[in-house]
DNA sequence: CAGATATGGTAATAGGCGTTACCAGTCAAG
DNA sequence: CTTGACTGGTAACGCCTATTACCATATCTG
């Protein structure tokens, strides 16, 4: 919108940008050769050197951006809180799909891969992500702890806990290849469980 | 050919297989040289040679005797099933210590790391780690929910919930250094929060 | 149109690593 | 004590990869 044109430089950044994505979410950094990126994305490694100076600042320039587009569909100001079972349906939805994109999940194997390395950005990533996801979702179970909604000790932990099942097994299994990601049918149904048994576990009787 | 010295060779052998643990699960796979395994374990690269083969079969073998340590524990055959409350509260501490021990916690690394390069190992470390786990769960909720004690629509979705919950963001905070691990005082206090969500979401009322 | 300048591609540099060849020291047997 | 096989350590090989120097090409200005 207001870049009208974008600009030579600009759109070989951008091109970079995703093709070392495209490399570094499925191989790993350490399994990532400068050449790779080169051949999927064109041109020459120079490019690389001059937009970013070094691979390890490419790299966190990808990981960032793509942890930053992930978080950027967790808002969930917009959701009518006064009925929790739909909040908490949609918002269960929301972080499946994010969870399950390709994206993020490289972003997972790449974070965890390399976290002793790059400690900063995991700081960052985990802030923005997981962190930032139970943190609202607290907030959100505090004002239905207000309202009489919910009997629960710890809002906190209870909004981790939520936030743990969603990201549950099936979310390892698929991180380390051994299924393919969920349909949409499944995805319901397991979002369904998670709900109505943690519904269930905060609700008072 | 035949062995005539099983001592020396079995020694050379535990003592090459515990550094390079040490080494693999605290750097990962691709960031450990054969060196660095050798200045820790003394010796020379020859033995690993002539005792594993190469790197890859060294990095199998570690990885297979660690998983399997760790599995071992995970048996809740001597549970008394009849108090669920109980039961789950040790097995979620069972579970806790297990995936909060240093170990463990370089296995899930080195597993996620290298999943695509290793997917045997994978799929042995899936089933009998946290698959396990969950299956021998689910049995248990079944006779729980035979005995009317619970009322859950799916015992194997509810086994995957609880087990999802023990290793949350708590784990995962600790797999990428930003925390170290839970002393036994926030331990008790999760499982015991895990516990009670969960009996709450499965309890008939 | 012509020269100056910025930009992209090729190839060289330098270092690291898995793996193996070769040599020295060691222990057993005669 | 001597000899011979064997085990362990050093150093070399070959390959790969991040980074950079240098040259060709394109872009812009007067």
């Amino acid at each position: 919108m207001v870049d009208a044109k974008p600009s030579r430089g600009v759109q070989r950044r951008e091109a970079l940008l995703q093709a070392a994505t495209d490399v570094f979410l499925e191989q790993g950094y350490a399994a990532t050769s400068i050449d790779a990126i080169i051949e999927r994305a064109g041109g020459s490694k120079r490019n690389i050197y001059s937009e970013f100076g070094n691979k390890e600042n490419l790299f966190t320039a990808i990981v960032a951006a793509n942890a930053a587009k992930a978080v950027a569909a967790l808002a969930i100001e917009e959701i009518d809180a006064r009925d929790l079972r739909s909040t908490l349906t949609v918002f269960g939805h929301r972080l499946m799909d994010i969870y399950m994109s390709p994206s993020l999940l490289g972003v997972y194997r790449v974070i965890i891969s390399e976290s002793q390395r790059f400690p900063a950005l995991v700081k960052k990533f985990y802030n923005q992500g997981p962190g930032r996801a139970s943190a609202r979702l607290a907030e959100v179970l505090e004002q239905a702890r207000a309202r009489g909604d919910i009997e629960t000790a710890d809002c906190v932990k209870a909004a981790d806990h939520f936030v743990s099942m969603i990201r549950g097994n099936l979310h390892l299994q698929v991180l380390v290849g051994l299924r393919s990601p969920p349909r949409a049918k499944e995805v319901a149904e397991m979002v369904e469980s998670v709900v109505e048994l943690f519904l269930r576990g905060v609700t008072a009787r």
